[in-house]
DNA sequence: CGACGCCTTGATCAACTTCAAATTTTGTGG
DNA sequence: CCACAAAATTTGAAGTTGATCAAGGCGTCG
């Protein structure tokens, strides 16, 4: 009998708050059992963050880890004469917070409104000492994120603005469309960053991003229906312009 | 009796090959029990690769998983048209390899002769299964890039030419002299890449490079050797360069 | 309506690339 | 150890890309 309940990992023993959240499946909450999410469940806190206020700031302490629940978030460095480069953008159900350090390397920021569930580095620091699934997710998570990172820098190092440009509408398109088939396909979408953020993540002007956004809109590769809403009639068109356009 | 058997970490249960090996102490192997290390050293083999020579290509699936015991080993992106982008660099003890995927999303390349222990992917996954501690230095290295690539966008999106080169130059001497101090004093070493590699590194062309590397020298930042060779009598004067120079 | 924030467009300029040698360094065979 | 060829690096001149500077348009919210 007690076989039973521990293979029983559906609703009844997981805590109310956690029922409907999509962090207990594809995130980090997933390698957690329900004694454990209960553990966690005590300590959260959900929580709004309106479009471009910090989470953490650069150095800060960080006393809380979090889920994104919904929205997009994005990471900042600065340099010492304040230029601004974004260096990853996270989406629900991401982990948010450096696993084993006290400080954070970068500023984060809520480019959209955001929802969180934020918990006590100190009890998941626990529970990941007792879970090795655990450590695993956040590991895949980082490595995640390591891809992304690196893939940017192909596009900051080599890309020209046209390129980079595309490519982040591609990036988005599939993110916001995971469903959608990369080499055909129509998609319409809402960007989550300003022009200024755009500028700020493809290591470009606002300007530069804007002229290179009228000329796909030119191209017939996109229809800008107003600032942040984009149409894309094919895919396939847009990821050739990721990665040769040299105008 | 087992109890003081067990408790013995010390030379005489270490495989001979192991025994002298860096990895053992900082590198991933230091995660692993004896009897573990012997078993992953039952199936290991020590290479040396030559400079420039690829380790794995891009798309391979990767057969073997090494750590780094000599050298420097270069990550490189390639666009579909040829343009190159170097996405990371390790040096010993690193561990090399894309955990948990089948296939690798750059090449893999010596910049620098390279001496490799090398092991199969299942050994290791096996081991990693057994132990925690494997993963989490994993989990350790792959933050570790994680925040090393980050610094790089920053460089790549935001800094000028001579900002970056500079860059490079603090980042290796620091690699090549940890004890150094940031903030002052003098070091000298070599360069593990070429021209050309470190221009794939920082986004320029090699002819950029080296306009910057004398504009470094003519400023009395750094003194060129030889090509390869490198002597900043003050390290902070090289920081500040990494920081602010528009020209 | 007016002000403000955000985005676009235009003109000019600087940084970096490209193209083309010249020069230095490295590796090899005698 | 020297001579020579090949490779790597440096240097120069001209060309491009994207940044900067400067308006102007559009939409939203009081």
């Amino acid at each position: 009998m007690t076989q039973t309940k521990r293979a029983d990992v559906h609703n009844s023993d997981v805590p109310v708050l956690c029922r409907s959240c999509e962090a207990r499946h594809r995130g980090v909450c997933g390698a957690l059992t329900p004694p454990q999410l209960l553990e966690l469940a005590k300590h959260t806190a959900k929580t709004t963050i309106a479009a471009g206020s910090p989470i953490i700031s650069d150095g800060d302490n960080i006393q809380r880890y979090a889920n994104i629940l919904n929205g997009v978030v994005k990471l900042a460095k600065l340099t010492s004469d304040g230029r601004q480069q974004i260096v990853g953008l996270q989406f629900a159900p991401d982990f948010l917070g450096r696993p084993f350090s006290e400080r954070s390397e970068f500023d984060v920021e809520a480019a959209t409104d955001v929802y969180v569930c934020s918990f006590p580095k100190d009890t998941l620091n626990r529970l990941a000492k007792q879970s090795p699934e655990l450590e695993h997710r956040l590991h895949e998570q980082t490595l995640k994120e390591l891809d992304e990172a690196r893939d940017w820098m192909l596009a900051l190092g080599r890309k020209s603005a046209a390129e980079r440009v595309a490519s982040f509408l591609h990036f988005i398109a599939l993110h916001i469309h995971p469903e959608a088939d990369d080499t055909k396909g129509a998609v319409q979408f809402d960007i989550p960053l300003t022009r200024s953020d755009m500028a700020d993540f493809l290591g470009l002007t606002i300007e530069t991003v804007s002229r290179q956004m009228t000329k796909l809109r030119q191209a017939h590769v996109i229809e800008i229906e107003n600032n942040r809403t984009i149409a894309v009639a094919d895919l396939s068109k847009l990821k050739q312009a990721s990665e040769t356009n040299r105008d």
